[in-house]
DNA sequence: AAATATAATTAGATATAGCTAAAAAAATAT
DNA sequence: ATATTTTTTTAGCTATATCTAATTATATTT
């Protein structure tokens, strides 16, 4: 199954619209997701059903098959490797690296992914923390919560964070936050959900319960 | 001046067919370059003249304006810095870069280029010993002659082929030619033009004039 | 100079990928 | 159970990039 670039994007889109939600994505979300129109999307459904990657049925939304979910991992590894390649390599900031990785993503030489992965020392996870699907699209899963979930005195170190976004990664250059932080919560305010957290036993950050829920650490 | 994908590639035909050759560039030729039907060139070049990367005068051929030439040394930099890297950091051979070096060449982030450039160390040629444009698309010429044309007990030094195909290069490794060898003329056929060669002071090679002609040194 | 051959362009298709506006289906509210 | 709203699809248009077949312009022969 050979993909246009444009295909690439979509399944990617439906792949992540996916996870976690149990149902099927609608038309409108993938638009939304895609920057796109809807009726665009339906198009594009059209085609990726008549290719298999996806389970489409007219006005019921889209399941991703097997293959899909294979094929979206396959674009997945390669952007993030690409993201490793742009900060640990070509000292990207990380809030810089993702336009590019959406076009590198779409290179089409299974050698260059090998020799690439190798050149990186076969990186477990991207600049922001997201786990890098294997050749086969295995995925190591980390069991991680937003911090905004985290209870008063509990510990943790900070793997990821849920927004990629650039002005959420400017944020949290800014206040010092970073993946491999180690983090402490050291209030809650109840009315509103924020938080307060030590960060790396020295430096104390307030945030809203918007930033701590984008923020996702493994407890200690 | 924004170009797509396929124009890029166009203006790049253009260029290289327009280097030595004193007149204007036929639809044929760019046809017979790019493997495409002249058809498709007629269309091609009306865009092209339209955007003031070429002179178009139908049926006359084309003639690639100041600005062309340097969109086209752009794109000609990008790909033989991405050459560099795939053989100097991912160990790919010389003769297994140039297709995905042809995808590489229109990611468009000026950033990732500078950084690339740095990273490999401000290259000044590529794995063929093609020079590398710089970022103001100026290229270090450097007079070189086939080996074809060296006499009889002449030395030199291989610094490029002229001919980049994979089928050239695996000859070249077979016969350990290679980029930077030393070689010494033995002996030419007057019938055929064909030379034999001695590189590095120690292995004789004998080749056609076809095989000579394509390989490009500098004399000593 | 006219006939012929070659080269280049145009006309008309196809395929991708996007859009707006209209129509149709499904979901929600009355 | 209808009516209304929302969602989704379809129809029709635009733009890129390719093709084949037909036409036209230029170049070469006779
Ligand atoms: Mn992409
Ligand atoms: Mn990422
Ligand atoms: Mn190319
Ligand atoms: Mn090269």
């Amino acid at each position: 199954m050979k993909l246009t670039a444009s295909e690439e994007n979509y399944l990617k889109a439906i792949y992540h619209l996916s996870e976690g939600a149990s149902k099927s994505v609608s038309t409108n979300d993938i638009a939304a997701e895609m920057k796109t129109k809807p009726a665009s999307v339906s198009d594009m459904l059209r085609k990726l059903g008549e290719k298999g990657v996806i389970n489409y049925r007219k006005y019921y939304g889209v399941n991703i098959t097997q293959e899909g979910k294979k094929l979206a991992l396959q674009t997945i590894r390669k952007h993030r490797l690409w993201e490793v390649f742009l900060v640990e390599k070509l000292n990207f900031a990380w809030d810089e690296v993702h336009d590019v990785a959406e076009e590198l993503e779409h290179i089409q030489s299974p050698l260059l992914i090998q020799r690439l992965d190798a050149f990186l020392n076969y990186p477990k996870f991207d600049p922001h923390g997201d786990p890098i699907p294997d050749e086969f699209g295995d995925v190591k899963a980390r069991p991680r919560i937003p911090i905004s979930e985290m209870e008063i005195d509990q510990s943790g170190q900070i793997v990821a964070v849920k927004d990629s976004s650039a002005a959420f990664l400017r944020y949290m250059d800014k206040v010092g936050a970073y993946i491999g932080a180690r983090v402490k919560i050291l209030d809650k305010v109840e009315f509103d959900g924020s938080v307060e957290i030590l960060v790396d036993q020295k430096k104390s950050i307030f945030m809203s319960k918007d930033v701590a829920s984008n923020i996702l650490a493994i407890q200690s």
